[in-house]
DNA sequence: CTCCTTTAGTTAACATGTTAATCAACTTGC
DNA sequence: GCAAGTTGATTAACATGTTAACTAAAGGAG
């Protein structure tokens, strides 16, 4: 059995002792969850934190949160077709289509049909593109240490394993 | 000093050797972090995976994904102003307004002037919003439940804990 | 009290998120 | 080889994100 100082943390909040008239019988009473403890929430608020100051700095390279995620996959995969894009930056294929057209009209990358199957369009970032990341990893750099600093290098580590095995479960 | 091993895991990809003709000469080469080791992509990734399955509750209950955060934010806290919920939900204003004007046509919250201040409006929720809320719960919980019996119960603790920390940070 | 500044909230304009519909190219079954 | 289905990408329509400008109410210095 769950200790009650465990459940009290997992619950968070008095308890709403209501429920809708649907639910079958044999449903428990809902156990509300804090909000702290919603893991969508809880993800939401923390890359709010760290995207602040990122979003500054983005600000004065021109270019916008999105398409940044867009150059450092593009730059860490090499030429890729949008699907694989879409995938690795966390785009939806629309969304994904116009910020490639904007990429393309600033000039950051190219893109040329698929030799083998003429739908798909293979996506390669430019010298450009790369002159953009290069110019300013060292500013985020910066900031991530900067974060490191406050919240510790180690947690930070851990963290991003822990996030990394979430997400990369079936 | 760095571990080599922790130093390659850091950076996890191959360095360009280029860089930005505007830097000055005594900054260091930069190493360009993978993206998987990018904090701002590892949260959205990871919050892609969680909320997946929750999207399509929310798609049923007819609330979409902001609104089910401010009708949870309202029940925890109760009535607030809109500069509090905006906080507590991650949202902007303008954004809120928006949302707020949605749930009052919904009857989900109702909203009224605060004496003392009479810029502020009260915001609280309302029986019928509670009760979405209370509907959506039990699903909520199984596809928590869900997850936790994938990942882990106590990782998914240590993981709100960090992430947590990592937003109450000043 | 008046002028100035600050604060809470809204509105406007444009980029992106999201769903559904569409189109073209490929694949499969027959 | 063709009709039916599948897949990669785009377009359309509407909601939200984001920045800036704006309005109205409060607070403060003179």
């Amino acid at each position: 059995m769950r200790s009650l100082l465990a459940s009290a943390r997992r619950i968070g909040k008095v308890v709403h002792m209501k429920r809708c008239d649907a639910l079958a019988a044999n449903d428990r009473v809902s156990d509300i969850r804090a909000t702290s403890r919603s893991l969508p929430i809880a993800l939401l608020r923390a890359r709010e934190r760290v995207m602040g100051p990122i979003r500054a700095m983005l600000a004065d390279a021109g270019v916008t949160e999105q398409q940044w995620r867009v150059l450092r996959v593009l730059d860490e995969h090499g030429a890729s077709d949008a699907t694989r894009i879409a995938k690795s930056a966390c785009l939806l294929m629309p969304s994904l289509t116009r910020i490639i057209h904007s990429l393309e009209a600033k000039g950051y990358c190219s893109r040329c049909t698929d030799c083998g199957d003429r739908r798909r369009a293979m996506i390669e970032i430019t010298e450009a593109g790369r002159a953009v990341i290069e110019c300013n990893i060292p500013e985020s750099n910066r900031i991530f240490a900067q974060l490191e600093a406050e919240y510790g290098e180690d947690r930070i580590e851990k963290l991003l394993d822990m996030l990394n095995d979430l997400s990369e479960q079936a």
